[in-house]
DNA sequence: CGCTCTCCTCTAGTCGCTAGAGGATATGGG
DNA sequence: CCCATATCCTCTAGCGACTAGAGGAGAGCG
C-alpha cells in the first residue's frame, strides 16, 4: 500500500546504502526515475524489488555484467529460461572452484601456524614458508 | 651463479607479470633498484626471492599491506615471531570464513539451478530466488 | 645498417563501490 | 514565519591490485 519513497528509504528497505543506489542508477542497472518537484528520487514498489533483487544476486557473488543479464532476461519473461540457469551454473562452477582452491590454502596456512616456533623471524616457518614455493604441502597451481 | 637479470627474465623466473614487477616498486614493496647504463631494471638473486615471497604471499590471498609487514619482518630477523604468527592466522580465520560463506552460496545456487524448470523465465526458479529473499534455503546472512 | 625484441615512462581503464565537498530542499519546533 | 537539522542533490576523487596501450629508446644479431 506504500506509495513511492525516497532513496534513504529505499537504502533502508533493501539494504543498499544510498551511494550504491545512486550507482546502480549511474550504470543503468535501474532505469531513470521520476523524481519530484525538489528533484529528489522516488522508488516504487517495482523499484525496490529490482533492488532487493540485485542485492541478493551481489551476496551470491553475481557481478555487475551477469546481473544485468538477469534484469534483462526478468524483464521479459517469455525468453527462455535457459540462460539464466546458464548464468547462475556458471557461477556455480566458479564458487566450487573458489572454495577448492581455498581449502588447499586453509591447509597450508595450518601447517604454517602449526610449525611457527614462536622465537624469532630467523626460524619462523611462516616466513621461510612463503619464502620457498617448494616447502609447500600441495601445490595448489597445478590442481587447477 | 646466474647474475643480474632484466624485468623479462625476472617474471619468467617469479611468475610475476613485468608490469606487477613496476608496480611493486612503485608502491615500495621492492627496493629501487641498480640500473644498467641504458636504464634498464636490474634484478639480483635477493631480489628475485622477494619476488617470489610476494607472490606466494598473494596466493595465499595475503593482501599488499599483510605482505608489506611480512617483508619487514623479514628484513629483520631478530624480530619476534609472533607478528607474523598473528598475520598469518588473520588470514586462515577469513579464509574460513569466506569458505563457510561460499558453501552456503553453494547450496543455495544448487537448488536455484535444480529447481530451473527450462521453461520460461516466467517461471525460472533462479529468477525467482533472486527476486525474493525469502525463499533461500538458509540466509548466510544471520549466520555471520 | 637495419630489423626485431625488449625495455622505458606515462596515462588511463578495470570493478564495485566509498568518501567528501559544496549546495539545495524538506520537515518540524518555537 | 523563521530557523535548525535532516535528507537530499551533483560532482570529483580515491580504494586495491592490477592491466592495457601509446610512444619512444636501447640491445643484440645478421
Amino acid at each position: 500500500m506504500s506509495g513511492p519513497v525516497a532513496i534513504g528509504q529505499a537504502a533502508k528497505e533493501t539494504g543498499i546504502k544510498v551511494p550504491t543506489i545512486r550507482f546502480y542508477e549511474e550504470i543503468k542497472l535501474i532505469q531513470p526515475l521520476v523524481r519530484t518537484d525538489g528533484n529528489r528520487r522516488q522508488y516504487e514498489q517495482a523499484d525496490l524489488r529490482r533492488l532487493s533483487f540485485i542485492r541478493h544476486a551481489r551476496e551470491l557473488g553475481f557481478d555487475l555484467d551477469a546481473i544485468r543479464n538477469l534484469l534483462t532476461l526478468q524483464d521479459d519473461p517469455n525468453q527462455p529460461c535457459t540462460v539464466a540457469d546458464g548464468i547462475a551454473k556458471a557461477r556455480l562452477a566458479d564458487i566450487e572452484r573458489r572454495i577448492h582452491s581455498l581449502t588447499a590454502l586453509k591447509k597450508e596456512l595450518k601447517v604454517m601456524i602449526e610449525g611457527c616456533s614462536r622465537g624469532s623471524v630467523s626460524d619462523c616457518r611462516v616466513i621461510e614458508t612463503l619464502a620457498d614455493h617448494s616447502l609447500c604441502v600441495d601445490d595448489h597451481n597445478h590442481g587447477s
